[in-house]
DNA sequence: AATGGTACCGGAACCGCTCCCGATAACGTT
DNA sequence: AACGTTATCGGGAGCGGTTCCGGTACCATT
């Protein structure tokens, strides 16, 4: 099967003349290395197309340049974003992922754990992380001592290395919009209330109306998931309820097309007699019907820092700041209009 | 920073008071163990939640029971169902997978091959690997003599391990659905044609249309891409060319949620004007507006089948049959009228 | 000329596990 | 009673790196 046996360390110690742990030395970049033998080694290395293998490096040295990946979800255009920005980071300094148990299933956690102490990462991302039992992984985590960083769930409280979106301004943001364009009686459509980010979104919403000086009407607001089907569902029951509404903020993006196919469906259209913002500028937002008016955040952006971050508390054992929040952008499309009453 | 020092296998050894070699037999289920014995140390091993540390396994036995993941996208529902159930199939057999380069990049392969000789991961899984230098790519991996399984990219003629699903009778069974509610008139928005899935589908197209008598016109084929943007653009430029049509084949939803965008601007009704078909079964699909009628594919099974071939080579040598493909289903939902002229 | 300091390199002991091979005991066999 | 078999186990040599520590050689000091 292997027909290639690979060359080791001793191979590049023997035919450049000189002893393995000098190989050693040049291969970590470490001093007490002459120029000229450092240089020479090199070439050598290069030469024969040298890779270190990493089971015996992680053997002896208890490092193994992997970190572990627990994704609540995949299917996600979110995560899938910022798992793509992890994962170029991450191969930039040398890394690779393992992925670990890709749901939040309590029952999952032992074959998580098992990333820590049959794998050995070096540390761990956790990616939105936010379900019901998290505290439960979180303070393990925290308690084994492994660096983690974890993203999607802002939480600054906990003190653990964290990087994630602005939501609480985002939420002001798009409701501010909604607002500036002259709509009074803005309904949400808010994504799972256990998910911290939300929360922030649904706080942000709430702080707008309040500078408003107006109350927000408990019937305008509807709990839900992220998914399409819910902005459907959660639509249909807006409009049963009868409290009249004439925009909408959905708190993500699939949430908000399907209220819009709620909306067509009953006859409404969109932006004439509802206005809709959603969140999150997935790839679709810009061909929907009518095309969607969102905030953006950097996804890919957040999984390279969190990468960046986490690399950085493996190597120099901490890092400051430890939570790094990015802000969100309005992009202006045509599923709002301005009310004229 | 590591407070608990992890127990080794010599720890258990002499709790045992047993020898090394003994543990490691009853570790890998290798005979010559009285059952008792191995009864004893299997207790000892639980008690002590004792887990084989896999770096020192992988140096001693050449294994490491990782497998690389190698995705062009992870954006894309197709892509994150897959690799979901190519995950939970690998946990189930000791197996996890490292994530390889994610784009489909030439100048990627070099750190893609780092998978295979510094990581040394004892398999592969490519996933709809199939872009423009795709063949160099699998050629190579061949040749490394490494065990590979692909998927989303049927190429039974290279005689490579694959899983895929049938999409010449997808694309067959969509178009004689049309077909059958009377269409004759049948564009198709097809996705990149160096994909082969792509010209499966196509294919399938054009054998539906075969068995009727009437040719296929090549101005109602439009190429584009996977995306939702595709199926938007695609369907513009179907309706400038004027050439009458009563119905569409979109070889995969997103494509079909474009084209319905661009169908709903330009003041045309779904289906009463113009019946559409999709391929995928996304989760909008079922809340679209309207409901999009749809060929499924087993997603989550490709995945999960690619993974057992893959762990069935590695661990037996061989597998027949090394090339599996699952059957297509056709969703009936509300897209799609009859044509009555 | 003896001493101390520094830059550079090698010997050798591991890291935790696998696996080959040889040892032992308990049992038939002739 | 001497022998071969079989089941069960342990000794010990690696796997391919890292790292501690000690040894040169060469220079500048006093």
């Amino acid at each position: 099967m292997a027909n290639t046996k690979h060359a080791t360390i001793y191979d590049v110690a023997e035919k450049a003349g000189v002893s393995i742990p000098t190989v050693s030395r040049v291969l970590n970049n470490r001093p007490d290395v002459s120029v000229e033998t450092r240089q020479h080694i090199q070439d050598i290395i290069d030469q024969m197309g040298y890779q270190p293998f990493s089971n015996a490096r992680g053997l002896a040295s208890k490092r193994t340049y992997t970190l572990g990946l627990v994704a609540a979800d995949f299917s996600d255009f979110w995560f899938s974003q910022v798992i793509t920005g992890a994962e170029k980071e991450a191969h930039e300094h040398g890394y690779y992922f393992m992925l670990g148990s890709s749901s939040c299933n309590p029952e999952d956690e032992p074959k998580f754990l098992r990333l820590l102490t049959e794998r050995h990462v070096d540390g761990v991302l956790f990616i939105r992380a936010s379900c019901a039992d998290e505290s439960g992984h979180l303070t393990r985590l925290k308690e084994s001592g492994i660096p983690v960083v974890t993203t999607g769930n802002y939480l600054p409280e906990s003190g653990l290395a964290m990087v994630d979106v602005d939501n609480i301004g985002g939420g002001r943001k798009a409701t501010e919009y909604l607002l500036g364009l002259g709509h009074t009686r803005i309904a949400m459509l808010s994504g799972p209330p256990d998910w911290r980010s939300a929360c922030d979104r649904t706080e942000g919403y709430l702080q707008a109306l309040r500078t408003t000086g107006m109350p927000a009407n408990p019937d305008l607001i509807i709990e839900g998931t992220w998914l399409h089907k819910s902005g459907y569902l959660g639509m249909k029951r807006l409009l049963e309820n009868k409290t009249p509404f004439t925009a909408v903020f959905a708190q993500n993006d699939r949430i908000a097309r399907g209220a819009i196919s709620a909306l067509h469906e009953a006859g409404r259209r969109v932006p004439e007699d509802v206005s809709i913002i959603g969140y999150d500028d997935i790839p679709e937002a810009e061909f929907s019907d009518p095309p969607l008016t969102t905030i953006r955040q950097p996804m890919e952006e957040i999984g390279r820092a969190a990468t960046r971050l986490l690399v950085q508390i493996i190597e120099d054992g901490e890092a400051t700041p430890n939570q790094i929040l990015f802000d969100t952008e309005l992009i202006v499309r045509s599923s709002c209009s301005r009310f004229a009453q």
